[in-house]
DNA sequence: GGATCGTTTCGGCGCACGCCGAACTTTGCC
DNA sequence: GGCAAAGTTCGGCGTGCGCCGAAACGATCC
């Protein structure tokens, strides 16, 4: 019994500490910001959030020093990014636990149905958005991803990526699962994500299927990629568009 | 642009309010307690958490008008619980990530490997500690539970399941995954969870391969439980008792 | 060298909130 | 009905912390 309660303390004060660092609005709307996978300036930060620069750094000050942030210094600039995938997907779970209940949810689909964000964008270092979830059903009809009994590619599903070019069993392979669920902001079902997602992500920018457009994440899918989406996996492009 | 910029904002606003009632460590104390799964009195988790029942009464009102909580009066008792599943995956994904950097993994695991608590125990509603981990492990290895290209039972598992006599087939099946991993305070690795995982820690009580000890999360394997484990996953018993 | 810009450090202000004890309500027991 | 126990409400205390502006620092550009 103490030595439960001893373990459980320690490890509430670790939790705590973490939560606290998002339980500032300032911080958690930086963090929400760098959700979308670059490197953004103190500054920009600053403003993003609108708060003084002194204010800012010190918010990220504690960011950096509690690991949730990773920070790369270039002449007088302080570039700032999160620090690894684990910790993106923390922020992306709570963002999406946090979200409006399901209730409100087909409202708020309704009212933001009309913004690039929402049809497509980058979760991180994966697509998300309308184009997330299309993909993501797609793989998952072609049974390239069993979504039945668990969240796993199939043996197809890995013969899809070789063929699109894509080499998974080479890529670093840490503690990061191939495919894991990263549960849609907007559209409040699962999309594809870890190595496979982002793996997929980067192949769809540098073969030119989708842009950025902006300087925030949204994107913008080219009519290469149309074709491809729909050749490869048999996505219309009217899925799409709407 | 104003269009993400508003719409980040409502987004963090929700998300620092979510982690802000984490960012207490009275109320993390208390939320890590309800973890075993079991709903507390308000006078239980003041006096686990140190702090006076007016106190407590206030933090569990917060907790609870913030979903993490579920109440129910009975009489002049006042029982807490978490909500519901995905809370309790929630609060123990922030938990294992707020948890000891690998580094120290390795001696925290030698300091408690002696503790009842490390060898065998529940997470909400699954098993964990050394118990939950060898038997993952030991689905891994028969091929019941694919982890290679994500976290997924296999056919054959389904059929494992069915041979135990739990219908997962028949489970409620709401948003919640058959499988998922969640990984483990002391071990640092994923163990079941899902509804396979929960369904699997009620038939190990229900049969009687596992009961509790003392009022905390801590379990014993029962004999009859070495014996089905060994016979039915290849698990030996010396995998436990160390 | 001088001007400018991005960033950081430092005081100081003010609010928010966690804590307790005391008083009160409700429930259960004798 | 009377008493004990669980829980809640309220007032008040103290502190922690988020905010800003002013000033200092360092890099860049002219």
């Amino acid at each position: 019994m103490l030595g439960a309660m001893t373990r459980t303390d320690h490890s509430a004060s670790r939790l705590s500490a973490l939560t606290a660092l998002l339980a500032d609005e300032t911080r958690a709307t930086m963090c929400l910001a760098l959700l979308d996978g670059r490197a953004w300036t103190g500054g920009e930060l600053a403003r993003h959030a609108g708060v003084a620069p002194s204010t800012a750094s010190e918010h990220l000050s504690q960011l950096v020093a509690g690991g949730l942030l990773a920070e790369e210094r270039q002449g007088r600039h302080r570039y700032l990014r999160i620090a690894d995938p684990a910790t993106a997907q923390l922020i992306e779970d709570l963002a999406a636990f946090a979200g409006p209940p399901a209730g409100t949810a087909s409202s708020l689909r309704a009212r933001s149905a009309s913004t690039a964000l929402a049809r497509a964008r980058t979760c991180y270092d994966h697509l998300a958005g309308r184009l997330g979830i299309a993909i993501t059903d797609a793989l998952t009809k072609r049974g390239l991803l069993a979504q039945e009994t668990g969240f796993a590619l199939t043996d197809q599903g890995l013969r899809w990526f070789a063929e699109l070019g894509v080499d998974l069993a080479g890529a670093p392979r840490g503690r990061r699962p191939l495919a894991r669920p990263c549960l849609d902001w907007t559209e409040r079902r699962p999309h594809l994500s870890g190595i496979s997602g982002a793996a997929l992500c980067a192949h769809a920018f540098q073969a030119g299927w989708c842009t950025r457009i902006g300087t925030q994440r949204a994107l913008a899918v080219t009519d290469l990629g149309l074709r491809e989406l729909r050749a490869r996996l048999g996505i219309e492009p009217d899925a799409l568009s709407v």
